[in-house]
DNA sequence: GATGAATGAGATTTCATTCAT
DNA sequence: GATGAATGAAATCTCATTCAT
């Protein structure tokens, strides 16, 4: 009847990083104005006052959310792209492990968020910007060009090309956590992303019989 | 002193879409939770209470704006694809059409804004994914098939290829109003679609020498 | 049972004076910080929101109500000062003015505010200091001054008098704020004024057969 | 490693002193509600768990602090008044003690914290006027009616006059904590005090000529 | 129809107090 | 004894909505 039990173990180590999961699950559904500092506490399975213990106001919650998400998936993705290859197996890999790693992760709400709330962070837009967009359209435009210099692709506008091979990426996780749960045609992520590479392949082959840029080109050389 | 009169009686029939256009602007800012109706009314240069005159509560605004600015634009899609012509051709007036019309006009920001809020208006995202998104697919998916059919393009999952027909159509409007604002590297939406085109008939370009499916598919069919 | 009523009247004009008046109430009760927004709009008739209305935060109230005091009552002060006659009649004037207009009424407990919440108001203290106290202490130098040069009181230092002048009538206001609801036996604020007039022209009083300092002195002249 | 050993034995035994004096200052400073335990403990130099060791609540750290800090100061003064002498010897003595003393030491911020609290801390007032006020009162009438038992001062009205004794003494604390933070006018207590006796004993003295009120009173007598 | 003063529910934030460590 | 993480009640403030004017 009383049952006396714990009323709180502390976990101050672990307490931040709970409560970000929870922000984030929070945040996901309903957006960021929506969301209650209740309900995140709730989800984290504590109360709101221990929030507050960690972050100041609820913007810090959700910039230190963003910032404690992105980073570290930045680096793997460049990291990847480091172990080098020809530019159309970079390609092939950055995609494949975008449907498979990123687009199941929760880490895939965030594009949707940021879009969302952009326009009431204007310095957690920026951030985003300079530090994950920007930084990962330039990793793909050095892939391009590379992949031009070495023959492997017809010489595209490599500025244009990265926007193209980042859209249907961004489609399937805006899809995936917007539309999805109220529709009843799933989107396969990895289906459209494999349907993706074939057709940004097909695009950027090179005509029957073209020779090669440049001689040098034809060794596969590491992108940065 | 009596100069305003005139506009005085012009504007009772406006009034409506004044203040959905105004809510369309303070939505987009900032997104709906973030918009009080008093900005709106502001906006509008009435007052809240007039506000109220006209829309039953903020969600009542919101949806009447998505509804009331979609329908109009999708019959310009669709009847502009019932004009016909061969499918490249279809394909290249509909995404030149979305860069110098969709692109530039106030409906732009309404995919932000479905994105952005769908969680919290169920019933509105099944209508926009019914009336508009589904319903823009399956325009796309004929395009595609009956292009596959005449033996213009080479046969593809039509499916997933209207997605990617998509993704960086839905990438223009979304960076122009989330990212742009904040970015100093401006996104020339018309150079994308453009490069979206040229990347997009070359993917499908079958490969030479393919003979056309049917004999009849040389002549171009009406989609629909 | 479902008395329909009119839920509130509009009292533009009028309310933000009411609700000083309940402001000047409560915090005068409890002090700043202890007095909730809800118990000034319970005591003014209004709701919290209402209150907001009128003034932006609860420092906005408390500072509003502090500067609409004073000023009024400081100026009656200088009007009085300014009909003139000898420095011993103007110094009775004030005294028994103050026991008889200032104590009983609802300015009486701002200086036990100002003095209390001097620390957290550091703006309003100096406007109080500047404005009210030694505006105040300013109009005794000069009154004493008058005094001593007509001869009808001996030379004391005025400025430090100014405060002795003024230290009983400061007590008078804070005892009956701060220890009569709790003291058994009242200070009777008339009588003590009385006795300091008494004992303070005493005490002005010249050597007896000490000349005037100046010949003219002896027409009463108008303070400042 | 071990040096602080000595330090925290010689601790233990002084914490409540060292928590109370931490508190006087930040109760001075913002005042009772305005101060949280997290600044007393802070400026105390242990936190917030610890001052709950010794204080059951704040309330009970505030009327802790009153009490350790008045009896003790005043026991010196009605012991320093037992010390005897004429009557004007005594107010001397009582007065400059008062600007020497008083003035400068912690429990000067006392009167402010009371008059500002009365309202919230009824038995902390009554204790304050029992204990404090009117006893020091009590002293000064003695004092006053021994003076005029003794012909010293004139026959006036002790109950009163004692009032107007401890008025200055009074503001001279409160302006020095309330008002000279905020004033590039200082007030000097010391002249101030020298001022309010010179003008006290000139408004006692009794009109030359007149005779002592009693034969026996020309001995000076202990007061109490 | 239009206004905007007033409402009141609900959100964020603070902080005295508790209690596992 | 000492700590400080955690609590939860309560305070400030906001804003969608109503309704007297």
């Amino acid at each position: 009847m009383d049952e006396p039990a714990i009323r709180w173990r502390r976990r101050k180590a672990d307490r931040p990083a709970e409560i970000i999961d929870a922000a984030l699950d929070c945040f996901a559904e309903r957006g960021f104005a929506a969301t209650r500092m209740d309900d995140v506490a709730a989800r984290a399975g504590v109360t709101k006052g221990t929030v507050y213990l960690y972050f100041k106001t609820k913007e810090d919650l959700f910039k230190a959310l963003v910032r404690s998400q992105l980073l570290p998936n930045l680096e793997h993705v460049e990291a990847e792209a480091a172990r080098g290859g020809s530019a159309s197996a970079l390609l092939e890999r950055l995609v494949s492990d975008w449907a498979e790693h990123v687009v199941p992760s929760r880490v895939a709400v965030l594009p949707k968020l940021m879009i969302a709330e952009a326009g009431n962070f204007p310095d957690l837009a920026k951030f985003y910007l300079d530090e994950v967009v920007h930084r990962a359209l330039g990793l793909i435009r050095r892939i391009l060009l590379a992949g031009i210099e070495a023959g492997e692709f017809r010489p595209v506008d490599a500025d244009h090309t990265a926007y193209l091979v980042v859209a249907p990426l961004l489609l399937s996780v805006l899809w995936k956590h917007s539309f999805e749960p109220h529709d009843d045609r799933p989107l396969d992520a990895s289906a459209l992303c494999r349907a993706h590479l074939d057709s940004l392949l097909a695009s950027l082959r090179p005509p029957a019989g073209d020779p090669p840029r440049r001689a040098s080109a034809r060794k596969s050389k590491k992108v940065r």
